[in-house]
RNA sequence: GCGCCUGUAGCUCAGGGGAUAGAGCAACUGCCUUCUAAGCAGUGGGCCGCAGGUUCGAUUCCUGCCAGGCGCGCCA
């Protein structure tokens, strides 16, 4: 709807500036180089342009002036439009419109025409993007900070679908590193101290208690074979089995925390493919890796490194960085057009490097964008948790979910922008549990179910939208309801576009407040039936954009509280 | 030293080249015989870190400085 409004405008404008004095020295204006904004505040109407502050300076005119001109131009046209019904010139050089309040009428009714796809667009154009977060090492539980990746990379999965792109979402399971090695040693030492060996558990080893469960489970599994085994075939099994168990205890959390992965790639598949190994003979052969001091370095100064990177290592072993362009690569060949990484803010100094690594195959730099996530500390008794795997000392993603609730948990995470460090006051959240914002939205979409429940009730008939006169809501804060859901759709767009979910959690926030400001203002079921219709039909679509917007945001819309 | 992020109300943070800079929490005052008071209405509270620059216009963009966080391996 809004769109249709915008594109009548636009036209109007350049039709104006065409038939004006202005025509000669501007020349050919193009429809979509005017830009229309919702007006900022209802005063100055519903929308806006600034096109004649932006001709000011070609046309050596004070902006103001040139907007009265356009101004004047458009009033004789005003009459032939389906929507404008005032323009006025106001402050630096806006020119506001005005409009009939039929195309707010007409976006409720849309509303409730489009239902779940209300909002939804194809800015997109099925364009294929991988986005692959959280990729935590399967070396303990999930914890607080990949929560945070969990809850925003579900979201920009979501509104990235919702305006058209064709989404993958993928979990690369870090399962050949050494520190799976470490994993397995430190379960097989605790087993040893759990049989009464006198073994030293070495500081490099992880000290979480989930380390104790795992060597007891084995132990439970698995104790009489245990103890005839070789060595070496020990060591193997405790590495696999610790791995598996910890494996399936982050997909469990992520689960409990609504959250899934297409596709979970495993790191050790990936070395077993021989990728490695046909990244560097690629590179060879480009000649983009050079030998020195018995290492393998990658020429990554040529695509703006400030130094070049080692990929093989003197020792023969690959480093990180050449796993990485490797996993790249794989994901390039699976004919995705986008590839966006979401990585903790540690992993900057690897973003140029990787890229590096891309172009040097010849693959396009701009293919990979990656999003820098910034931490989140967790606040308890007011002091800040000192998060250690190896100290085994975090606050679980577990615990969260039990503390603070699945919802709440994703609306915060969600709230913040997210290259914005985080506090989460543990005690905070829990505290005030029944205030949080999240709870605030939910409501209202709950009442507005309690409506319709009550209207069934009563034998209250809505016949929907289509049917109802809308002319009826002359309230004020009608008006504003429906001119926010109006902007839903926009919302989503630039929200999918700066990859800032935070935008949404906003938008579900101040729309929940509009409705219970009307809700406690005006009363929806009544003795007048045409009120009565036309005011459930804007409950309904309230209802429906809410549905939506948290929807994306990975967070429920209960019927009742 | 170099790089990335941050600096907006007492607190936690939104916003963003434009028209009077917002929300929640905290404080205070009112509102439940009526569709859920997990709600609403109202009051107070701001050199948008500092200094320059670009611009018709900067809190927003650029540069420098100050402050805080993080990172800078032939570790992963």
């Amino acid at each position: 709807m809004a769109e249709d409004v915008r594109r009548e405008i636009r036209a109007a404008v350049a039709n104006a500036i065409a038939s004006s004095e202005l025509a000669a020295q501007v020349g050919e204006y193009q429809t979509h180089e005017v830009p229309v904004e919702f007006a900022r505040d209802k005063s100055y109407g519903d929308f806006a342009t600034t096109v004649a502050m932006l001709l000011a300076k070609r046309l050596g005119r004070p902006p103001r002036q040139v907007a009265e001109v356009i101004a004047a131009s458009l009033k004789s046209a005003v009459g032939k439009t389906r929507y404008i019904r005032r323009v006025e010139v106001a402050g630096a050089g806006f020119i506001n419109f005005f409009l009939s309040r039929a195309w707010l009428e007409e976006t409720i009714r849309a509303v409730h025409a489009a239902g779940p796809a209300y909002g939804r667009s194809d800015v997109g154009r099925g364009k294929r993007v991988q986005l692959e977060f959280v990729s935590a090492n399967p070396t303990g539980p999930m914890n607080v900070v990949n929560a945070r990746a969990a809850a925003v990379g579900a979201a920009l999965a979501n509104v990235l679908e919702a305006v058209g792109y064709d989404v993958s979402t993928e979990y690369y399971i870090n399962d050949a590193g050494n520190q799976v090695a470490v994993l397995g040693e430190s379960v097989e030492l605790r087993y040893r101290q759990l049989q009464g060996e006198n073994v030293e558990f070495p500081e490099r080893c992880y000290q979480g208690l989930y380390i104790m469960d795992i060597a007891r489970e084995a132990a439970a599994e698995h104790g009489e074979r245990l103890k005839t085994m070789a060595p070496a075939e020990r060591a193997r099994f405790f590495r696999e089995f610790a791995l598996s168990r910890m494996l399936e205890s982050q997909k469990r959390s992520l689960a409990r925390f609504g959250v899934g992965f297409d596709v979970w790639f495993s790191e050790r598949k990936l070395v077993e493919s021989g990728a490695h190994q046909e990244v560097l003979r690629i590179l060879r052969e480009r000649g983009m890796v050079y030998e020195k001091d018995g290492a393998t370095w990658l020429c990554s100064t040529k695509f703006g490194d400030d130094k070049d990177r080692v990929l093989v290592k003197s020792d023969g072993e690959y480093t990180y960085l050449a796993g990485d362009i490797a996993y790249h690569k794989n994901k390039l060949d699976r004919g995705f057009d986008l590839i966006i990484d979401i990585w903790g803010p540690d992993h900057h100094g690897h973003v140029v490097p990787t890229r590096a690594g891309i172009q040097a195959l010849g693959y396009p730099g701009e293919c990979l964008e990656v999003l820098l996530l910034q931490f989140l500390s967790i606040l308890s008794g007011g002091e800040r948790v000192k998060m250690s795997k190896r100290a085994g000392e975090f606050v679980t993603m577990d615990e969260l979910v039990d503390e603070v609730g699945r919802d709440a948990a994703r609306y915060f995470m969600l709230m913040r922008n997210i290259e914005s460090h985080l506090d989460f006051d543990l005690e905070l959240a829990k505290r005030q549990s029944q205030e949080n914002p999240v709870y605030y939205v939910q409501y209202a979409h709950a009442r507005i179910c309690s409506i319709f429940r009550q209207a069934e009730e009563n034998g209250v008939k809505f016949e929907g939208a289509a049917s109802a006169d809308l002319s009826r809501l002359e309230e004020e804060i009608e008006l504003d309801i429906a001119r926010k859901i109006a902007a839903y759709p926009d919302e989503v767009v630039t929200s999918a576009a700066d990859r800032a979910p935070n935008r949404l959690a906003k938008y579900a926030l101040d729309l929940a407040g509009l409705f219970h400001s009307f809700y406690n203002s005006c009363r929806v079921m009544s003795d007048d039936a045409g009120l009565t219709s036309a005011r459930l039909a804007l409950s309904g679509a309230v209802g429906i954009v809410l549905r939506n917007c948290l929807g994306i945001l990975g967070i429920s819309a209960p019927e009742k509280m």
